[in-house]
DNA sequence: CCGAATCCTATACGATACTG
DNA sequence: CAGTATCGTATAGGATTCGG
């Protein structure tokens, strides 16, 4: 009892709730800011690794290495080699990652209607430290 | 022109494939794991600051400080101190908050929906550097 | 072209102690 | 109770280099 596979009456919110230990973790992994942008613009279209690293700006190839691999391990996003030279490796989002994608697509629909809220937010903001 | 404030035809994820640099300056901001934590737990409900730290749980005195300043700041956070002694200090999420709690609240459902695809990618992985 | 390894710096983060 | 400051360590992250 108390796995993962149990269905259950509660909201999805109420899994955090109960500190279920593997969700808690794979919003470690996911809830980051190039994980984000990446499965954003993989969304669009199967990508090269430089290509996509093209898309997403200001991300080092470091990074773009380790977040894909990252990705690839919850099966988020898919690679495929092909055994060419130069070798030529595309990048795919899974289901799983088209699922996220829509989330990724809400938050970026929440940034446009709240961007003039931030902003005016931002700039009357007092740091109570001074 | 390019002001923030032009109505656009373009869908929202749009704005981050034009490198909007205030768009993409909150998704560094917003898209971290404290943050959506703290969102998804003071959705629930108005906290103290002492409180709301029991709930989100692994989270040290400093980074919640630091995250509800944050959230404060972009105008997701709303803080009310009333000047008692002890001082009794509350936390409650915006309009603006409560939208991205929206988008918190489809990532939970997200991670409930493909937690066994998620778990059995993990297993089967083997990172191609061994 | 893609990726791993190395080196180095900046920041995240925790622990602790102090203030109103 | 809520917050700040300071210190120490760990990790994030960039630049570069080498290899398939």
């Amino acid at each position: 009892m108390g796995t993962r596979q149990e269905i259950s009456a509660l909201p999805p919110e109420a899994d955090l709730a109960r500190a279920d230990s593997l969700a808690r973790e794979i919003f470690s992994d996911v809830a980051n800011k190039w994980a984000f942008l990446i499965i954003e613009f993989l969304g669009q279209r199967t990508m090269r690794f430089t290509e996509l690293r093209n898309e997403v700006g200001g991300i080092s190839h470091k990074m773009l290495t380790q977040n894909l691999r990252m990705l690839e391990r919850n099966g988020l996003v898919e690679r495929t080699i092909h055994p060419t030279v130069p070798p030529r490796v595309e990048y795919t989002l899974t289901e799983a990652g088209e699922g996220l994608r829509a989330v990724v697509d809400g938050m970026c629909g929440w940034t446009q209607r709240y961007l003039g809220h931030i902003e005016s937010s931002r700039s009357s903001f007092r740091d109570p430290a001074g």
